[in-house]
DNA sequence: CGTACCTTTGATGTGAATCAAGAGTAGTGG
DNA sequence: CCACTACTCTTGATTCACATCAAAGGTACG
């Protein structure tokens, strides 16, 4: 991995709950941000960890999931570049209810509790941008539970693809070249299913003549066919 | 339905989210504060409908759920007195994510979207325990999610069981009286079962000599017994 | 006291999981 | 460059938990 300094500051003021914050106020945030590095398949926190702070991604991934005695966890979310998690419980007496692996090399920043605190306390802003990103992150589950209630597996497969084409509402005509942003195992699970049946549904969708799959490559070939396949 | 003018002030200064907030300051969410009456069966907004402030229970139940074209719909929550629902999607510029009904006669509150802004501008404080309130319902939406996934439908009666009983951490001695709140039928939804599976469990549940159903009234016969056999 | 809705019980069906091999594909080191 | 190991992914056969279908009590309420 690169040994880069990250410039935290930097960072921050980039961040889209910080941006705009002025100096001063990212340079108190920084002296509560430390730098967190994991290796591929390395825990940042487990289910039942105490919360100090939230995180936020810098390079690589990170999978949020229920681990599971038997082996076979449930990835809620898989996280990239410029996300955050683990506000939420910073609200909370309650400790992570879910645990934090690296899917590949990662490097995190972790903001404090405290300065987050602070931070609130004066910057009426920056409350409500953080309301808005809670309220985001449950509009998000809503949206799961619904999926997870009430599609079959070919919807949510096909519900995913979908969120991953770009939002053009005009180009529908051709054929769009999609690239998986992770293993189909986690997208699976994601999905709540089990890597077999995922396989079988691109199989199935490919045998429709509605995507063709290699590797990690996805050609959705008729993004409306597609949509309305989502019966 | 009783035909009482509800003291709309008075009723705000006790919600959880505007306790110990000033007479001043409940005067102007008050200005911004509406009564709403509904008939057991009469929608309050469906899925789609534009959001324009939260709404409160005074009296009555309300549920929220995901309306499906084949009749079948899924409850995601069933809201009772004191509890509040849709501050999250007044942070969005979105519509209801799903549909809200009332399951008997209610008196509802509806608090201004506007109302709730001008005060969190200037109340952080307030904005604190908002924030806890979203990350609090956050939490629960994320353990709905981890019951639906990893769980068995025996197991999620036994968690919703579990949950209803009074929380003592000492008396785990004798047999507990609760008394289910809502219907077989919403309470078969809301842990995504149909009716006829939540029967069997109940019965299967009363074989094993943990529990007995009369009607609304279930005696749980060994808390802990149950608690392990929530394998 | 009848109509309408909940709830239970039984018989049958099915979507997706599980079990069990194989086929790529990718890093590792000689 | 070629085994060697270790995954990840696919494919097929089988199983199972839960849904669906169907019908008969219960219960509430006008």
């Amino acid at each position: 991995m690169t040994d880069i300094k990250p410039d935290i500051p930097q960072i921050l003021s980039r961040m889209p709950l910080f941006q705009q914050l002025p100096p001063e106020q990212i340079a108190e945030l920084a002296a509560g941000t430390r730098e967190r590095r994991l290796e591929r398949g390395q825990l940042l926190f487990q289910k039942g960890d105490p919360a100090q702070g939230f995180f936020y991604v810098v390079m690589g991934q990170i999978k949020l999931a229920f681990p599971s005695p038997s082996g076979n966890e449930k990835v809620v979310e898989v996280l990239g570049p410029r996300q955050s998690f683990g506000e939420a419980v910073m609200f909370m007496d309650r400790p992570f209810p879910l645990t934090a692996e690296a899917v590949s090399d990662c490097l995190l920043l972790h903001v404090a509790a405290e300065s987050v605190f602070g931070l609130l306390a004066r910057d009426a802003l920056f409350a409500r941008r953080m309301l808005g990103g809670l309220a985001q992150r449950l509009h998000g589950l809503v949206q799961d539970v619904e999926a997870y209630s009430l599609r079959s597996s070919t919807q949510r497969v096909i519900g995913y693809l979908l969120q991953l084409c770009p939002a053009s509402d005009e180009a529908d005509a051709g054929a769009i070249q999609i690239e998986l942003p992770i293993s189909k195992q986690l997208i699976a699970s994601r999905l709540n299913l089990t890597p077999e049946t995922l396989s079988r549904v691109f199989n199935e969708l490919a045998q429709g003549g509605l995507i063709t799959v290699h590797g990690k490559r996805v050609t959705v070939h008729d993004l409306t066919r597609l949509r309305e396949a989502d019966l």
